[in-house]
DNA sequence: TAGTCTCTATATCGGACCGATATAGGGTGC
DNA sequence: GCACCCTATATCGGTCCGATATAGAGACTA
């Protein structure tokens, strides 16, 4: 799943500018299981552009860069197609969120509650946002797919809520005794392995 | 959250070899929320090491590569923490399956069956394994955080099975009528825009 | 009214990242 | 005996991406 790829997934479902396929990606029916920068979407129109797979009509504003309004070509049709063909490989996660709760009991305990909340919040805004864009969907893959989002986040913001003190009491539990941040003792901390066997 | 910092906590978590970072992310705790392959891993060790963050010291091994092992520095710890408590980004999510999901009615009914099952099997038997470790679990954290990926994945799980013949209805549908796979018209499909207005 | 902020809209560049590939001995399965 | 997988390292070309620059319109505000 290149940038490429994906740009061309969004112009199959409509001409667009580099700048409203960011929006897709940022906030539109693409948001939650796909994201890319200007700094990756223009270089991909360019070379999309290259290869025929997609066509790119420039439209002279007065006093501002050209619009450039990218469409889908046949050949564009045929290279989407393929590549959904072919099984998709694994999905790419990268949390810093989740991360940080791995590591919660090293981490002040009001801190932890705080970024908590504000995930939860998160959450919730933003399955008011796909709801609110639900009803104008047409298409029932398209639809599906929002709903799978809008219940995989709603799983997670419900988990989040009841699991909340839980992390908030460790992290509040380690601090009590001496651990303090958890800083490790001298150099190598090496608190597990002694000479390790040659495999 | 760059490849750094990660393997930095998996460092955290006890000394290791740069092979064992990579099964770590692959299939150990940190699997459902961060992946990074050998080629960013290494440099990333490199890096760790000259800027005295972890520690490296080399096993001599007979007929094979020296074993280096990896130890997180004092200095690291102070790294790690500070970076968990910068406001944890927005999680960077690519998924080709999900992105196939959306095409759903562009695709031959029997291979979006296939690819949902597949998912679905790949689902239960990441959460078998999830499950299996949790036991050997002690920290609350780590623990909670294991949870979260459980409950999420579980839920993404039952959710395809539940729409798995939508989807599927929605595929044999569309290539009853007419319409076959979707490829549009000609060069430029041009369906939605006539003369963009100039913003 | 001047200043700041957000929105549209483009683009580049250095650095980070990553998939494919190379190397190599040992063990396991057929 | 051969194929394949596991441990374990590393590089390299190509892709990706965050920060930054440009720039006018309109909205808000002190």
């Amino acid at each position: 799943m290149d940038v490429k790829t994906a740009c061309l997934g969004v112009l199959a479902c409509g001409d667009a500018t580099g700048y409203e396929i960011r929006k897709q990606f940022e906030e539109g029916p693409f948001s939650h299981f796909f994201d890319a920068g200007f700094g990756s979407i223009y270089p991909a129109l360019t070379r999309l552009t290259e290869d025929g797979l997609a066509s790119c009509t420039e439209f002279p504003q007065d006093k501002r860069p050209d619009k450039k309004v990218y469409a889908i070509t046949t050949k564009g049709w045929d290279v989407l197609l393929d590549q959904m063909m072919e099984r998709p490989e694994r999905d790419k996660v990268r949390s810093a969120f989740t991360f940080m709760l791995f590591f919660a009991e090293m981490l002040p305990a009001g801190w932890v509650e705080k970024v908590v909340d504000e995930r939860v919040a998160w959450y919730r805004d933003t399955i008011a946002m796909l709801r609110d864009k639900k009803p104008s969907i047409a298409r029932t893959d398209h639809a599906i797919t929002l709903e799978f989002g809008l219940t995989v986040y709603q799983c997670a913001a419900d988990f989040l809520e009841r699991n909340k003190h839980r992390l908030v009491e460790a992290a509040r539990a380690r601090a009590a005794d001496g651990t303090g941040d958890g800083v490790g003792g001298d150099e190598a901390s090496g608190a597990a392995r002694k000479t390790p066997e040659t495999t």
